[in-house]
RNA sequence: CCGCCCGUAGCUCAGCUGGAUAGAGCAUCGGAUUUCUAAUCCGACGGUCGCAGGUUCAAGUCCUGCCGGGCGGACCA
């Protein structure tokens, strides 16, 4: 696909003499318009013309360099027509050669790219609002690796803050009454309700006896309160490897904010030493207003010496930067931690230190109830177990309706149901808050992760059948494939959507694309049986399922979805 | 009060980092199955792109100001 728009620049930039990498090529909003255009409204001033004048005269010209390549002059733009039959040999060569790595290329090579994701707090059910980061982390970090970076997931788990201390006292207080070993995440929770409702009612003792608990925690001694942290650390892990599984999701590191307890100290003297820190009403910060104006300072200690999450993250980024010298460091965390992310660039920035802006906090839009804001401490959540679990059930009701003799209908039914909450996540624009609607997560039909899983396993079911009767060993006539023109098409963008879902580090890229394809195909393949016809035409159009699906398999496994091949 | 983000069809969203008559899905209504899975496809309905200015040959897209919503704003994470 790139051949064609290289040979369209070049060719205009020997006409024009513009540089070639200056000269813009769009796609005509009207398809039949062409496959490219150039506008040339651009060219107006330097050549002293008027653009349609200026488009038609250089359509003329233009004809007779392009090979294969038809140029029109439509009003002030240049529309480009690549000829059919060229068309979809070069797009499904292109496919047929690279296979599964059809979109890849190693432009990242030799390039490290840190990506911190998921980061679930100990003690706390993994919400639907853990999902985002999850998913989306884990979607870039696949994007990514596709450009060939080498990439570190991170798991920054929440092990650490005055919460334990909470949660030490709840247990201490009220342990023996919840069931911790059977379903810890549930009884954690309600002991965390348990101790903020009482607190409130009056109970001080309760926030005494957790600034205690933390305390202790903090200097490191080996006495009750770390091997209660310690059990608890445990048995939440556990519970979220459950998810991790189901969501297929693996990390390079799985790290504890606790990891970084002994870089603390030479953390803060490392910054001590730029001469940036400044004890201020008792703590100890750093002053970023002369960065941007309003911006708060950031706290490396408070007055009673303990840490805060900003110096953990500091420790963090430094040892990272130590182990991986990144090209880039992806934070990838709820826009409500904005400010955080800016005033760690921030310090950094103050520190001098020439990799800062190599920090970049990938920030996703809040999940919303109907009913409110979620939060732990009132016990509003969904836990992300419900979800998965409903829409493998609403999977598993759909195929026992429509496709009975399926064979491991639960296991599809798993992988549908999770592939719909998985994708429902990533189709916006990340920034966008969301709503959690349960009709939408558990939708399979529009806009959805089975619509596209649904398309993957037709497709599939063609090529299988044209195995089994023996088709599409003829010499493919590829000038047939002229009525799937607009699926070539997408298909031949898939490189670059790819590039730039990975440089903006936003899978919707990614996902809307992959949608749009299956619509073209689906309203394709609803017109045109691909078996029984002429054997040339079969042949091709069995070229055009193969190069589909397995892009499609492609995309579907980026994103982190399961591409059964029935359904 | 200050800062950042969002505001496109009844609802959920695209709109290729300024270009040609603003596109999908859901919902509603009407249609399509002797043949590769109807989780599909086709058609209809539906928009002063929050409002007002400005820059430009050209603005949903860039700038300014308002309005509405979200999130932040020193010892939580």
């Amino acid at each position: 696909m790139q051949q064609f728009t290289d040979a369209i620049r070049s060719a205009l930039a020997a006409q024009s003499g513009l540089k070639s990498s200056a000269l813009k090529i769009e796609t005509p909003r009207d398809p039949s318009l062409g496959d490219f255009a150039f506008p040339c409204f651009g060219l107006a001033k330097s050549m002293k013309q008027a653009p349609p004048k200026i488009a038609a005269e250089l359509a003329d010209k233009l004809g007779a360099d392009l090979e294969g390549i038809e140029a029109v002059a439509t009003g002030p733009y240049i529309n480009f027509r690549v000829e059919r039959a060229l068309l979809a040999r070069t797009i499904i060569g292109e496919v047929a050669a690279a296979g599964a790595n059809y979109g890849h290329n190693t432009s990242g090579a030799g390039q490290t790219i840190v990506i911190d994701l998921s980061s679930p707090n100990i003690a706390k059910p993994m919400s639907v609002g853990h999902l985002r980061s999850t998913v989306i982390g884990a979607a870039i970090e696949r994007i990514l690796a596709s450009q060939g970076y080498a990439t570190v997931g991170i798991n920054h788990i929440g092990d650490w803050g005055i919460q334990f201390g909470k949660l030490v006292a709840a247990i201490d207080r009220w342990g023996a009454d919840s069931d911790l070993e059977s379903d810890p995440i549930r009884a954690l929770l309600s002991l965390y309700v348990r101790f903020h409702t009482e607190a409130e009612a009056g109970d001080t003792s309760l926030e005494e006896e957790a600034q205690q608990n933390f305390q202790e925690l903090e200097s490191g001694e080996e006495g009750p309160v770390r091997a209660t942290w310690r059990r608890l650390t445990e048995l939440s892990l556990a519970e979220f490897q459950k998810i991790y599984d189901r969501l297929g999701v693996n990390f390079s590191q799985v790290r504890g904010e606790a990891f970084y307890e002994p870089y603390l100290g030479p953390t803060i003297e490392r910054i001590e030493a730029t001469g940036i820190t400044e004890m201020s009403q008792g703590a100890e910060i750093v002053d970023l207003s002369t960065l941007e104006k309003n911006m708060p300072p950031c706290l490396l200690r408070k007055t009673d010496g303990t840490t805060l999450y900003a110096t953990r993250d500091l420790a963090a980024v430094f040892h990272r930067w130590e182990q991986f010298e990144f090209a880039r460091c992806l934070y990838v965390v709820g826009s409500d931690q904005k400010l955080h992310f800016r005033q760690l660039r921030g310090v950094c920035q103050r520190m001098g230190l020439d990799w800062a802006d190599r920090i970049e906090h990938i920030a996703f839009g809040m999940m919303r109830l109907p009913e409110g804001k979620m939060s732990s401490r009132k016990g509003r959540v969904v836990f992300l177990e419900d979800v998965l679990d409903r829409a493998r059930d609403e999977a598993f009701k759909i195929i026992a309706e429509k496709n009975p003799d399926l064979k491991d209908a639960r296991g599809v039914a798993e992988q549908v149901g999770v592939g719909a909450v998985v994708f429902n996540d990533l189709k916006r624009e990340r920034i966008k808050d969301i709503e959690f609607v349960w009709s939408e997560v558990v939708s399979f039909e529009g806009d959805t992760g089975p619509y596209v899983q649904y398309t993957h396993a037709r497709l599939t079911s063609i090529e299988r059948k044209a195995a089994e009767a023996g088709e599409g060993g003829a010499e493919p006539d590829w000038a047939a494939l002229a009525d799937a023109d607009q699926v070539l098409l997408t298909l031949g963008r898939y490189p670059d959507v790819l590039r730039s879902a990975g440089t903006h580090a936003e899978p919707s890229e990614l996902a809307t694309w992959v949608l749009g394809l299956c619509r073209e195909l689906n309203n394709w393949y609803a017109g045109h049986r691909v078996l029984g016809q002429a054997p040339e035409l079969s042949a091709a159009r069995l070229q055009l399922v193969k190069a589909s699906r397995s892009t499609i398999h492609s995309a579907l496994g980026l994103l982190g979805l399961a591409a059964p091949d029935q359904m």
